[in-house]
DNA sequence: CGCCAGGCCGTGT
DNA sequence: ACACGGCATGGC
């Protein structure tokens, strides 16, 4: 029985999730999101996805590119009824019409119609903002302010909450919050906030990468790159991913 | 056919 | 505070 010769160190949660981050970067490489040509876009797609495969996301704003409904004052003139149709291979047409629509005038009436202006607001204030409007709950919101306002939220997902609970990083009962503040612990050295968004943009896409290829309900382990460092990095015991 | 996807809300315990 | 069903559509 093998016994290490020499010792681990036994990481913190913290660091253990830092290596998480380096070991997916290590393997996928930059990942180069938001999947976008514009903040608008961004935003329209982070509504657009939730509970929704990506592909279906993207026959909805190759509809709206087609007629050229990508810009703004465009997409808030545009008719509830007509936004349903366009926007129905994505699913949830009724809700997702309606917050679009309500996301719009929010930044509208705030900002002038401005989506940078929007995104200079301290981002407490702005993901309040966010969290107001019916149908944009935590993930999306962390999203938006990630992804088209360049805010360092970090984005918490399905996904990563069962890779922190397969490695035993969160308990089960852990709720969005608490897998935030340990996502964000892995980056605690980080005081730059371009710096510190650009680690949430990534260590997210990575996540949702990783989740797609072997995390997802029917987890396909074999060939996760996480496996071959969890060992030598996470725990030091075999864990399924 | 059944299950799932880059969630959220309202309701019932 | 948490669990659960509904919301809609399309891919596999």
């Amino acid at each position: 029985m093998p016994a290490r010769t020499t010792a681990i160190p036994q990481l913190n949660s913290a660091q253990r999730l830092r290596a998480l981050y380096e070991t997916l970067a290590a393997a996928y490489g930059p990942q180069h999101w938001w999947p976008s040509q514009s903040p608008l876009e961004t935003i329209v797609g982070a509504c657009l996805t939730q509970g929704t495969a990506w592909t279906a996301v993207e026959r909805s704003l190759s509809n709206l590119r087609q007629r050229n409904l990508l810009r703004f004052d465009a997409l808030r003139a545009l008719p509830i009824a007509e936004l349903r149709s366009l926007i129905r291979p994505s699913g949830f047409m009724q809700r997702k019409a309606a917050t679009l629509h309500a996301l719009l005038d929010l930044i509208h009436h705030e900002y002038g119609g401005s989506i940078e202006r929007f995104a200079r607001v301290p981002l407490p204030t702005a993901r309040a903002q966010l969290l107001a409007i019916s149908g944009i709950g935590p993930e999306t919101a962390d999203a938006i302010l990630l992804y088209a306002l360049n805010q360092p939220a970090m984005v918490v997902d399905e996904y990563l909450r069962r890779v922190a609970l397969r490695h035993g990083l969160a308990p089960a009962h852990a709720g969005y919050a608490t897998l935030q503040q340990l996502a964000l612990s892995a980056f605690a050295d980080e005081q730059n906030p371009a710096a510190l968004a650009d680690h949430c943009n990534e260590f997210h896409a990575l996540i949702v990468q990783i989740g797609k290829d072997h995390c997802r309900r029917t987890p396909d382990c074999a060939h996760c790159p996480l496996r071959a460092d969890l060992d030598t990095h996470l725990h030091g015991r075999p864990v399924s991913c």
